[in-house]
RNA sequence: UGCCUGAUAGUAUAAUGGUAGUACGACGGUUUUUGGUACCGUUUGUCUAGGUUCGAAUCCUGGUCGGGCAACCA
């Protein structure tokens, strides 16, 4: 590794441990996902910053499902995230859940107990609320806490028998009810509900908070760097609290800024709502910033990896531009995406000096950026061909130089024509363009010599086939819906998916395969849908290309 | 109004007491059979007021502003 890039945060802690010799040298991270939806791009910053890391370091990295709360997890997140970290190019150590450690949880929870250092609480939940005081002014305590140590545990075994109803009692760790920090405030640390669990079924009634579970889950895989985000940092004298007093492997949590994307949504209770709701096509709609939808969208993990190297790890609050994301796979398909001709928004161009019923074969380079061009394909010219409707202006506004009347173009990888006529509806609509084509202008024996600013690209009427292509926009119409007054919702922008349902595409495009990705030339980049048949081809449009043209 | 955090170009992110740099964006140019790509150039910044120091983005003090914390969520 001989980059110059500087160090983040975190990379200077682990750098200074290794330094150290703390941990014998050794660097074990964890992924820690809740199954309770679908990993986001927010999720793939921490997932490149925890497997990275680990990388760097010649460490490891475990994937630990926070399997806590059994009424909002579901064995289809646990498949969709594991799937999600694997196409992003990651390989976990060990596949773990907090439920695996139930057992010792509990026996963990126990061993708190005989310390007198948790109670058993048969207060309400608003009893505890008003109980816990509020930021100015401490928290008071009930006679619950003054139980035995012996009343406590026969209770907290009564619990996890089943002998309580959900609510009835909790476990609470004794801290401090006048902790200038709430979270300290005798904190819960089991709830009591009668839940079936996606992996430990009917076994428990009981289930462990995320203070109690989250830490100690680190602690038992001894994990060095625990790495989480900001929010969590009033929690960390918690996390603290318990190790120590448990004697757990120290394990350190540091915490970083989560990602926020402009033009967008990053909290998984509002991205379940969008589903729900039916805004979107689902938890992958290729405008969800999902990684399932970035990946039905056409972005590659190569590029969401880069784009998180680049947006950086730092504690203060940010808000990344969109537009840094679109960079990033532009950078990547521009240099993988193989070159074809579509025609989204056609009209019909008519080659008037052009043999009826004449074809010829022409090529063009699968992708200039590579070696040689990375082959080439062939495709079909004749007298009518699709061209895109705002490539021609009837009377061209000043530096325009596509097609116009009296004005010359090149068709891409064929001849150079001149417009001449057109042809309109009754209602002005244009409905074909007359040219005539110059011969001695043929790409690659062009003894014309004539030069046009311009090149546009087209499809033979007579051998294209149809296409529907699905454009989309930014899912939300604000920078910061979260932000705005009102619900969210309220925000969403009304045109973000345009299906043009019959767009002219080159002959070759009907061997697309989903997965991979393909530039129509001037037009962006798009990939095939997953409902795509061989019957009725869906392109999904990953990105458009940079467009320097502004019209004004 | 308690505690915890944070503040550097438009957006991110470096500089760890010694020339404020990089990327994206924007703007301009060169090349181009993609108004793409590539290449070159320009632009804009240390929240504020004091203090320490030969020297402060960095250390200290006060203020301002942003974010988080009072779920039987994580």
């Amino acid at each position: 590794m001989s980059e110059e890039r500087s160090l983040n945060f975190i990379e200077e802690i682990i750098e200074a441990d290794l330094a150290a010799g703390k941990n014998d040298g050794r660097v074990l991270t964890r992924f820690p996902p809740e199954p309770n939806g679908y990993l986001h791009i927010g999720h793939a910053k921490s997932i490149c910053l925890n497997f990275g890391l680990a990388q760097r370091y010649g460490g490891k990295t475990n994937l630990r499902f926070d399997d806590t709360n059994p009424v909002k997890e579901d064995v289809e997140y646990v498949d969709s995230i594991k799937e999600d970290v694997k196409w992003l190019g990651f390989d976990w150590a060990e596949e773990l859940y907090a439920s695996d450690y139930f057992d010792k949880l509990y026996d963990l929870a126990v061993e708190l107990i005989k310390q007198n250092l948790a109670y058993v609480d048969d207060s309400t939940a608003e009893e505890i609320a008003v109980q816990k005081g509020t930021p100015t002014e401490p928290g008071i305590a009930n006679e619950f806490r003054s139980r035995s140590v012996e009343e406590n545990l026969v209770l907290f075994a009564d619990m996890k028998a089943g002998k309580y109803p959900d609510g009835a009692k909790v476990l609470r760790a004794k801290v401090d009810l006048a902790a200038p920090n709430m979270q300290l405030r005798d904190p819960l640390m089991y709830r009591i509900k009668h839940a079936h669990h996606h992996r430990t079924g009917d076994a428990w009634c009981i289930y462990p908070m995320y203070d109690f579970a989250h830490g100690q889950s680190d602690a038992i895989e001894e994990i060095t760097h625990s790495i989480c985000t900001v929010e969590f940092i009033p929690h960390r004298p918690l996390y603290e609290w318990f190790i120590e007093r448990l004697q757990l492997f120290p394990s350190k949590q540091y915490e970083f800024a989560r990602l926020n994307l402009n033009y967008t949504v990053m909290s998984k209770r509002k991205l379940l709502q969008l589903v729900e709701d039916g805004h979107v096509d689902g938890w992958d709609d290729p405008r969800m910033p999902t990684i399932s939808g970035l990946r039905r969208r056409g972005y590659t993990p190569a590029s969401i990896r880069e784009f998180c190297e680049r947006i950086g790890v730092a504690k203060r609050e940010n808000m990344i531009d969109v537009g840094l994301l679109e960079f990033c796979i532009r950078e990547d398909l521009n240099k993988t995406a193989w070159r074809r001709m579509a025609v989204l928004d056609p009209v019909k161009l008519v080659i008037t000096n052009y043999e009826e019923g004449k074809t010829e074969l022409f090529h063009g380079e699968n992708n200039p950026e590579a070696e040689g061009g990375d082959g080439s394909r062939a495709f079909n010219f004749g007298r009518e061909i699709w061209i895109e409707r705002e490539d021609f202006m009837e009377v061209p506004a000043k530096k325009y130089f596509r097609l116009s009347i009296g004005g010359m173009v090149r068709l891409k990888n064929a001849y150079i024509v001149k417009g001449e006529s057109v042809v309109k509806a009754a209602d002005g609509n244009i409905t074909e363009i007359h040219c005539t084509y110059i011969p001695e202008s043929q790409s690659g024996n062009d003894t014309s010599g004539i030069n046009v600013k311009g090149t546009i690209h087209w499809v033979s009427v007579e051998h294209g086939k149809t296409a529907e292509v699905r454009l989309y926009d930014r899912l939300f119409q604000v920078e910061d819906p979260s932000s705005e007054d009102g619900d969210f919702k309220d925000y969403i922008n009304p045109n973000s998916l345009q299906v043009l349902p019959a767009a002219y595409i080159e002959a070759d495009l009907a061997n697309a395969k989903i997965g991979t990705p393909v530039q129509f030339m001037r037009k962006g980049y798009f990939t095939l849908d997953k409902t795509s048949t061989a019957d009725k081809l869906v392109f999904n449009r990953t990105v458009t290309l940079k467009d320097g043209w502004v019209k004004k």
